[in-house]
RNA sequence: GCUGGGGUGGUGGAGUGGUCAAACACACGAGUCUGUAAAACUCGCGGCGCAAGCCUACCCAGGUUCGAACCCUGGCCCCAGCA
């Protein structure tokens, strides 16, 4: 297990957990923002950046992370994701082969996205750990379709691997320079292929492995399972990555297990959505990631709290509840302002570097973002 | 006081003889959201019931009609214009 995620900025303790920056920026919030909520790093997205940004604009910069005027670390996805939201739709196979994805752009325009343009375009991101390009296995998926995605997802790893260690080589990354590589196992809920696939992603080698795929089971219950499967079929002394996970109680389960990075949009989007994240505990100091039900939802816009003159959480000291009231807040979303959804931004951000925090085992540095 | 328009659910506002427990919107309530097509979406919203369904409703009181929120008579109230 590692001990720590080193950055261009130093090392962080982990576990840690990443919001997703896609397009170069956690939508209402900016970079200063974030880093004012003790998060340590964000995860951007090579499929929204590459139709976003052209080439010229990486290298004058020399990097995403200038660009978004962002001191932490950073985690770029491969758009291996977007095999699946955008690509796979409705059922269909999308424009999959071996050779890579086609996205159907608006009008008669395509991207296409293969491993090696995937891992080209991250390495002008300049990121902290890049992700291989992944086939992603559909959920309800016939097993000759989650073979077939593993497969290929083996397969995209190998040259994915093959074009990173091209590319360290010809700009001088040397060990200890280049950034991460992370592979993602597939295979649906067959532990099975979820083994299979973990393995032989372990003979490829990389820096870590990350839970790819759907994991959340029909009766919506998470698969920890598969979870279990990734973790003791990997190298011990990798990175365990959930990509896209998770609720709390979810990546709290999954720490356990040996998991140590996290990206997921949950706190971003649900602070959009009116759902704040609230620590059931006085202070602080007193929560327990422990206990069940060691957090409840705050709805702000609900009319009971129109003239609340209490703070959102006591157990927290995000911008939004050292300095205001409910009332406010029920206000700004009423009046449907933009600052609510910053402030709420902020505060399920920094609900999730808290829970983080109680996660480390004590005495681990702070993050020093 | 005269003239004209109008009184429908928490609100605004459709409906103008049967298919109305009442479009649509807002408000309110309950949910969903997991490598961001998402400041989005779903559901409920007279009462009772798990439900099929039953009951009470369109200012009030009468009337016409097989049948009225819709037509007629009277009353009360509101709004606009003129005095």
């Amino acid at each position: 297990m590692k001990q720590y995620f080193k950055y261009q900025g130093g090392k962080l303790p982990l576990p840690v957990f990443f919001p997703d920056a896609t397009r170069a920026v956690v939508r209402t919030v900016d970079s200063q923002d974030i880093k004012a909520t003790g998060t340590p790093g964000v995860l951007v997205n090579t499929y929204h950046l590459y139709l976003d940004l052209g080439r010229k604009i990486l290298e004058r910069f020399g990097g995403i992370r200038e660009f978004m005027g962002w001191k932490g670390a950073v985690i770029s996805d491969s758009g291996g994701f977007q095999v699946m939201s955008l690509a796979k739709r409705a059922g269909k196979r999308g424009g999959v082969t071996d050779k890579g994805v086609k996205f159907k752009l608006s009008g008669k325009k395509t991207l296409e996205l293969t491993p090696e343009t995937s891992i080209e375009f991250q390495m002008a991101l300049k990121p902290d750990m890049a992700v291989v390009l992944d086939d992603f296995t559909l959920p309800n998926s016939t097993r000759s379709q989650a073979e077939e995605s593993v497969e290929r997802t083996i397969l995209w790893a190998e040259r994915s691997k093959k074009k990173f260690e091209e590319i360290c080589d010809q700009q001088g990354l040397t060990e200890g320079k280049r950034p991460y590589l992370l592979a993602v196992v597939q295979g649906g809920e067959n532990l099975k292929l979820r083994r299979l696939c973990a393995e032989r992603l372990a003979e490829i080698g990389f820096d870590g492995y990350g839970y790819g795929g759907w994991p959340i089971l029909d009766n919506g219950e998470f698969n920890y399972d598969v979870a279990r499967t990734i973790a003791r079929f990997t190298p011990k002394e990798s990175f365990l990555y959930g990509l896209g996970i998770g609720k709390p109680e979810e990546v709290v389960n999954l720490v356990d297990m040996g998991f140590q990075i996290f990206d997921c949009v949950l706190p971003t989007r649900d602070a959009r959505h009116k759902r704040l994240y609230v620590f059931d505990s006085a202070s602080i100091n007193q929560i327990d990631v422990r206990a069940d039900n060691f957090y409840e939802f705050f709805s702000p816009q609900k009319q009971i709290h129109y003239v609340d003159d209490s703070p959102i959480s006591l157990a927290c000291d995000c911008l939004l509840c050292k300095n205001y009231s409910r009332a406010y807040l029920n206000h700004l979303f009423r009046i449907e302002e933009l600052t609510a959804l910053r402030l709420a931004t902020i505060h399920n951000l920094r609900f999730y570097s808290i829970l983080m925090e109680k996660l480390r085992p004590t005495g681990s540095d702070p993050v020093g973002v």
